[in-house]
DNA sequence: GATGAATGAGTGTTCATTCAT
DNA sequence: AATGAATGAACACTCATTCAT
């Protein structure tokens, strides 16, 4: 299920002092910026490099190319929106299973709303790039932490735990990026973000083994 | 709620012969073709002229642009996906509520799949396009049907119709996208299938007003 | 021994039409400008376009890359010289042995000596060229056409033809470039030419079978 | 004639210690191996230094450009060709004329052929840099020394020593040059060998004065 | 002295779009 | 109307050279 990262996305050097990482921030940063404010077509090595306070030349020393770079923040992104959830999930063990889905949406969906500029330009990043491993990698870490964490409900014990884990994740990530792309209005997000909860709950009332 | 389509977006005439229709088809199966080849970026206006037998010049009568291209193949993907949607919704009119819900998931799903590499082209086309509009007008004429159909269902009365459908239509939409992401095997497609009808079903159950 | 012309060298299109041909025409004049201008490391193809007062994107509609310019101004250019060459052994034909050497010697030099600046600039412009070819059909062009001159000599019978005619045109354009590279006085040019001439005749006289 | 050497194109330092001296070996190594393998364009700074071992800011103290490190390179190529063509026009001192002719194109050819690809290489290398004070410097030597010793020919009497000698070298070298071009075989090489030993053997027959 | 990270000017090439025929 | 040759702005990427450490 975990698929490689390809190689030709990655980084070309691991950053070990202090200030090639804060070359890293700059130009990570600069990205963003860029990605919210013009969208990627618009997204020009040249300025992300001026943007960053770096040389082009310096950029494609830790990006081979372009892609690698999107690749890289995307990357970084997951990586921080998988240890929310991660987070999320040991700190929700014991909990009831209802309370356990209400946290991860919780989370998630604030996670993803935070910063809809941004959530949203990175969704639209992806493309000219093969971002499959990086979901699957997503994937598997949110699976495995929500299977654990179900696992520890006290009151319930799922008949198979594995499809149900893996069916609130898909579906809780699945509603909010599709309200997202549905430019809900604030009420209708709060109203649609209860009534997931609701139907969470009751999906788990009903799978009682 | 309901974004007006960019007019600049729109196709520059109406085909009012068979002649230009047939063209249109030609230069929409073409670009179709040429994007799930090879994708988004390696799609070149002159590729998709060549392919559909018309010169660019003929082409660029059609669309001013080739954004207007790509917007108006996902509409009429989408448009043909809002008429499946509708006749659904016709045909299951007065089936108890949790019928029409896997009737809903069924339609929706198998549309998605029967041709899951267009499917991913179109999904990942979108750049440079602002498709707001089109993803508006789809979400309305959907919710428009989905609230109807769930009006008539017998043996239930929604405290909050509205909601309920929408939240139906957005959960079911994403969840199916977000599987498309994942990469899911065949058997965890069809399992979360299973798990996502299970939790429509207690959903509703459970709104009884 | 002909090596068939690597086919990403060749020029994309065969001009079918006056216009095309006058377009390639100023292409190939800039080009040589250029060349000898500035030398080959200098040459951008922006430059030649504009100088040929052409767009580069028309250039590229010839040339799919820089290589195949340069490579199709050296291909013309061999071409006229191969065709000076056998357009003289066809004139020498049934003269003495002797005098054909010379004739060959007179063209060769004459033709190089013509426009030396242009002779430089091409020799030096074949770096990043895969040119063998080109000088391989070059050769055989010309070993073709003065075998048979020689062929022809009245008073002489050559117990190698092959080998001899070989010999003297390897001698011949051999020599003439070394003289090139060596930046000869008009004096010592002209007595390397004299000598030249009678290092062939007595090689010839004592070739006799 | 003799022109000077540009100073722009030579050496920073004469290496003075042993360690310099180990270093300007590793380099031009490194230089003549990335030079065969694969060919001036894709020659770049860095990796001759890296090749060599050393780092390009100490490359740079040695040469001051890219073209000065070619330079350096074919200079000292040519030096030691230069000092086997004079000790062979030592050793031949005394012989026969045409035992000379034919211990110099034994010489040279041998000097070139011995390491075609490293001969093709510096062949190729000279674009970018402006090689005429080395081959003038390099004429010199061998005109020099060829001159005199074709003076020590017993049985002959030249009636123009310097015209003679100088067309002799003009002509083997450039001969075999055009052989190296031509790719001939290697039948065909020495065939033209021994073609071009009794050409010369001819010329200067007829040369008695 | 040595290092190699940083620089940024410079260039080949693409491709959406136009418009003369 | 239809064509497709011509346009040229725009961009990713390289690499000789420098200079702070």
């Amino acid at each position: 299920m975990t698929a490689s990262v390809p190689s030709s996305l990655k980084s070309r050097k691991k950053p070990q002092q202090a200030r090639a990482n804060a070359t890293l921030d700059a130009i990570f940063e600069a990205t963003i910026q860029l990605l919210v404010k013009d969208g990627y077509p618009m997204l020009t090595t040249t300025w992300v490099a001026e943007r960053a306070g770096v040389s082009v030349g310096t950029m494609y020393q830790y990006f081979p190319h372009k892609q690698a770079l999107i690749y890289a923040v995307n990357e970084r992104y997951l990586k921080i929106l998988a240890e929310k959830i991660e987070h999320t999930c040991r700190e929700a063990q014991g909990l009831p299973a209802a309370a356990m889905a209400e946290a991860l949406i919780d989370t998630y969906w604030t996670a993803k709303t935070e910063r809809p500029d941004v959530t949203r330009a990175l969704y639209r990043s992806v493309v000219e790039m093969d971002n499959e491993a990086l979901i699957l990698e997503f994937a598997a870490r949110t699976d495995a932490a929500t299977t654990a964490m179900f696992a520890t409900a006290p009151n319930k014990s799922f008949s198979d735990l594995q499809s149900v884990s893996r069916a609130l994740v898909t579906v809780i990530f699945g509603t909010v990026r599709n309200s997202f792309e549905r430019s809900h209005s604030e009420q209708e997000v709060s109203d649609l973000r209860g009534q997931l909860i609701a139907m969470c709950r009751a999906y788990i009332d009903s799978c009682v083994g």
